[in-house]
DNA sequence: AATAATTTAGAACAAATGTACTAAAATAAA
DNA sequence: TTTATTTTAGTACATTTGTTCTAAATTATT
């Protein structure tokens, strides 16, 4: 592995473990036995290192949503979708802590997330569409209704992760169990009762 | 008013405009036209001041706690607190935007807060229960219903305000209107008929 | 093998920041 | 009025951090 992977390699690393404002180029360096002007050489700064990181993140974000557009969406698949999504964002763990704070002070990341949420919106909008259309989600039941829905779904989807650090115990995996679990709960309203039964038994499978 | 009070005014004032981070008691000072000598008198950092404002804030929503117990609760009534206390935390909007951060930096706040937090689930256990009784809400769907509620209503109420600023266009007031509505869309599967009915007709005549 | 390009270590410097200290000024108490 | 206390301004110092630079070492190229 080059110098400039394991560099990042490092930092995802100890901003995970530390926070972004604690690490320094100096303490990444020191834990990988170079010196900070090399690090500095390969990344001029810790700002660089997080919108590398960030990058790395988007990236497998993207992945997977080409992997599923055009293609007619199950409740199996959105539930492995979300593990997958909220799976990818504890490994970046760093960047969900500090979100407010790394927008803030980087304004490529501001502007570029700002992007990807319009975007995702309408993906969201897209597959709503489909759910109510294959008779999974029920029609609008307000003008809204939906958009009022993603907002929640966004909302959860952003601060989980900082949200069970301070407040739920047990494991990552525990968590993200229980994130896919409030989401679907949010949907829950919106299912069709054919949906709910499905919903209903899926349940009662996975807990035993 | 003090010099110690101004103080705080100052720093909150500063704070919610450029965040903890990038604010230093120099610049506070500055702001003030006194020395940082001066300032470090009366509080001799930057820590101290964010624990004085945390401070500030918890008594405020402690009164209003103490205000409500024992008392019947109605939806009117939910929806005044929870319009006093989201005002409360635009109010110290710097505190809610940097709260992770905070939490992890700041020892004192951290721990006084993880010991709020458990009381102020007991609180809503006993207002559900309350509203259970009355009729207002319908009696636990399944084991755990409630909690993973408040889960919900807990998230919102904590991370609303960074989540707004970054998403939502419109007033401070616009964004705490919409709010009270998302809460009110966590509870509404939750609602009675009655209730339901009730809800609706409130809304339908505050939406003209 | 000789040369060029890249990578690395380490030093050096400036700016920012927290903290402590001193002496003057203002205020309160006697 | 005198004395004590509190408040204020300003300075000074240590530390941290980002940033740049130089020269040595390593690697790649010819």
């Amino acid at each position: 592995m080059s110098t400039k992977e394991r560099i990042l390699e490092t930092s995802l690393l100890l901003f995970n473990e530390f926070g972004t404002e604690s690490v320094t180029v100096r303490h990444i360096a020191e834990r990988m036995h170079i010196s900070h002007g090399n690090l500095c050489y390969h990344y001029p700064n810790k700002e660089a290192l997080i919108i590398a990181l960030y990058e790395q993140l988007v990236n497998q974000l993207n992945q997977k949503v080409t992997h599923y557009i055009g293609k007619e969406i199950s409740i199996i698949d959105m539930q492995a979708s979300l593990i997958f999504v909220i799976s990818l964002f504890y490994k970046y763990k760093f960047l969900m802590q500090n979100f407010t704070n790394i927008m803030r002070i980087i304004p490529y990341i501001r502007e570029h997330y700002i992007q990807i949420c319009i975007q995702r919106k309408k993906e969201f909008q897209m597959i709503h569409n489909q759910l109510i259309h294959n008779n999974i989600l029920i029609p609008e039941p307000y003008k809204g209704a939906y958009d009022a829905l993603y907002i929640r779904v966004h909302m959860m989807g952003d601060f989980w992760i900082p949200f069970a650090d301070i407040h739920l115990q047990g494991s990552d995996n525990e968590k993200i169990q229980q994130f896919v679990n409030q989401i679907f709960e949010l949907y829950f309203p919106y299912f069709t009762n054919d949906t709910k039964l499905l919903f209903h038994n899926l349940n009662s499978n996975n807990s035993i």
